[in-house]
RNA sequence: GCCCUUGUAGCUCAGUGGUAGAGCACUCCCUUGGUAAGGGAGAGGUCGCGUGUUCGAUCCACGCCAAGGGCACCA
């Protein structure tokens, strides 16, 4: 007879085999309504699962992840029940659960408007409030195939057909619908109650390219309504800090329909570019990296010896001319080693450290594109390191502790590290390949770092470490990345002379801290909502005066903010103070100093900090003094 | 590249088969005001581009371009 052993420890003895369900009932008729499924030595499992032996067991809620997941399934196979009612003629894949919700792909020939997903919505809601049981049925494998031809959803009979032959899958039955589903599932649909319908899509089956399009419905499911009030109200905050938005509104930079991907940068958007690049050359120098640049297009013989040509020919752009082709350089690294091939090079030299603002053009397709986030033409903080192989593991920790600072200073704490293994695609031995992945797990296990694993998606020429930060709304880019390439110096014909007085061939090392500038900005733009720490603002403090009387006064004290080295701009038009300040405010400037009659005549100013701060009334010298020391130390606001 | 949606003034957006409208921004005038919008006047648009249907197209159809949301891709 059953011991069922609950978390808190306490033991329950029943005198026969019974259900998760009536567990839950048994402790209590509130945690009977709230079981959504249960967790039986540590596996999830639905209410009607029956318990027959002793085990540990846990009633999931929706106050759990667990349970707020099994919402998030239930609520997708509520959609395709929804879908199948509205459009008969609909196949369903498969729907599961994501980041704050679920989508489901169908196949559908009518495409699904907006309008259609409110219809749905609505329908999801009826089914919902009539409270069908969710059961579960255990069919044999060619049962299951046979029964879903017989009702014309192919696509699920190709999935089951994938399973083991002799193999029994589970079958989810509510109301009229039935789909194949390992499970597990809310009890009833009354369960839920908490979901919006958020966008149509069109994806691919199994996620190739070459299988049917399908249509996919995103949704988001929640335990209570003000989870989902909240979720949405994210979401609005998100839109109003999109880089592309206040990309415009602040003036940095603009994109235009003749330039598809190709960024125009403002006087202020290239402000910040420039403090942050020449903040970069200073972590080149300090780091041993000499700072070089290349040609902008090479003759394609060099692209077909790199083995980029061969792998990415479609998304290179290319010119030609008197006769001769040339590649527009979609990365840098042929070119670091054109420079390294210019001399005899001594195991002396290694390692041998090349960094550049690599300007860069791919031709990404049209639908990748995405504000400065995802461009054609970029700019890299690219580095490649000549070395040894014994040098690798010393120079991927110096690296990332390198990482970490320039992150830091930026105000990025939150890396998380991957790294991605052999893909497909590639070239060179599998030994080689081994020798690789291990070199860039040894750096990161010298370094005491934790990381995850990606396998397949490392680059043609090599294993690679990315490091993904989180934004302040957390989400994830990837910037850093180092790689080790055995490869391209072969290809190239990179050498050097050892200390056995022979040749070999240097391992080279391809990094970058910030990836691409431009996505760097956007990153930043939408991480500080716009209001950049003073270092990084484009105009640092804006002077105004009340009136005119204090016009020479103001423009005496910007003068003297600007001879400090700081960025100011000046507002000494004849409009009221409240809309000066209103309108530098919204621009998000870190200072605004006003200047009236009473600062005039004592020889001060009145200080106004970002975010509605009062800082009194302080002399010119104080000021720059304070700005000075806040703009050094990088920090947001003092 | 694929699916869906969108494209009207500098920006945000209304609108109509009979060649267009608001708010903000802009220019000028009045106001010289002490910490987030003072008042008045004015200027500003080949309605993304092209072809077709029509007496007539910004509106309808088709094609193209670009953007947005996804998918696929990302050296």
């Amino acid at each position: 007879m059953p011991v069922i052993t609950l978390p808190d420890g306490s033991k329950r003895e029943y005198a026969q085999a019974l259900t998760v369900a009536e567990v839950a009932a048994s402790i209590g008729a509130g945690l009977a309504k709230a079981a959504l499924a249960g967790r039986v030595d540590g596996a999830l499992v639905d209410t009607s699962f029956l318990i027959e032996r002793d085990v540990q067991l846990a009633i999931v809620t929706d106050k759990e992840a667990d349970g707020l997941d099994i919402i998030r399934h239930s609520t997708s196979h509520l959609m395709a029940y929804a879908v199948k009612e509205l459009f008969p003629e609909a196949q369903v894949t498969i729907g599961p659960v994501i980041e704050n919700g679920f989508y489901y792909d169908f196949a559908c020939q009518r495409p699904f408007t907006p309008e259609d997903l409110a219809t749905i919505e609505k329908r999801m809601a009826e089914l919902a409030k009539k409270d069908f049981p969710v059961t579960r049925e255990v069919w044999s494998r060619d049962n299951a195939v046979e029964f879903f031809k017989s009702i014309g959803e192919h696509y699920k009979a190709e999935l089951i057909s994938a399973i083991p032959q002799g193999e029994d899958v589970s079958l989810y039955r509510e109301g009229d619908f039935v789909d194949l589903c390992r499970g597990p599932h809310v009890p009833s649909t009354g369960k839920l109650k908490v979901f919006k319908l958020m966008k149509v899509a069109g994806s691919y089956w199994r996620g190739d390219q070459n299988n049917a399009q399908l249509q996919r419905i995103y949704g988001t499911a929640w335990a209570k309504k003000d989870e989902l009030d909240a979720y949405l109200h994210m979401l609005e905050e998100a839109e109003k800090r999109d880089h592309r938005k206040l990309g415009r509104q602040l003036d940095l930079f603009h994109l235009q329909e003749e330039a598809p991907g190709l960024v125009f940068w403002h006087p202020h958007g290239w402000t910040v570019w420039q403090e942050i690049e020449q903040y970069m050359r200073r972590v080149y120098r300090d780091n041993g990296y000499q700072e070089v640049r290349c040609p902008q297009i090479l003759d394609l013989s060099l692209w077909e010896k790199s083995g980029h040509l061969a792998h990415f020919k479609d998304n290179m752009f290319t010119t030609t001319s008197e006769n001769r082709d040339y590649g527009v350089k979609p990365m840098n690294c042929p070119g670091h080693v054109q420079i390294f091939n210019t001399d005899v090079r001594s195991y002396r030299d290694l390692p041998l450290r090349y960094g550049e603002f690599g300007s860069c053009h791919r031709n990404e397709p049209s639908g990748a594109l995405h504000g400065v986030m995802r461009v054609r033409g970029f700019t890299q903080d690219d580095g490649h390191i000549f070395c040894t192989e014994e040098q690798i593991s010393s120079e991927v920790i110096a690296f990332n502790l390198l990482l970490r600072k320039v992150y830091e200073d930026f105000g990025f704490t939150n890396v998380a590290v991957k790294i991605a293994l052999r893909p497909e695609g590639r070239v060179g031995s599998d030994e080689v390949w081994d020798k690789a992945e291990e070199a860039l797990r040894s750096g990161l296990r010298a370094s005491g770092l934790e990381w995850t694993e990606l396998p397949g998606e490392g680059a043609f020429y090599g294993p690679k470490i990315e490091f993904h930060i989180k934004d302040a709304i957390g989400r994830s880019w990837q910037c850093g990345t180092i790689q080790v390439d055995f490869s391209m110096p072969g290809r190239l014909g990179a050498e050097y002379v050892g200390e056995d007085n022979s040749r070999h061939t240097p391992v080279m090392l391809h990094r970058a801290i910030l990836g691409s500038l431009e996505r760097f900005i956007g990153i930043l733009v939408e991480n500080h909502a716009g209001a950049f720490p003073l270092w990084l603002a484009p105009v640092q403090v804006v002077v105004m005066n009340i009136s005119e009387a204090q016009t020479d006064y103001a423009e005496d004290v910007a003068k003297m903010l600007r001879d400090a080295g700081l960025r100011v701009e000046s507002d000494l038009r004849g409009e009221k103070i409240n809309y000066k300040i209103r309108e530098h405010s919204l621009l998000k400037r870190p200072y605004i100093v006003v200047v009236g009659d009473r600062e005039k005549a004592a020889g001060l100013v009145a200080l106004r900090a970002r975010g509605n701060q009062d800082l009194g009334q302080m002399s010119p010298q104080a000021l720059i003094e304070r700005l000075l020391h806040e703009k050094c130390s990088r920090s947001a606001a003092v």
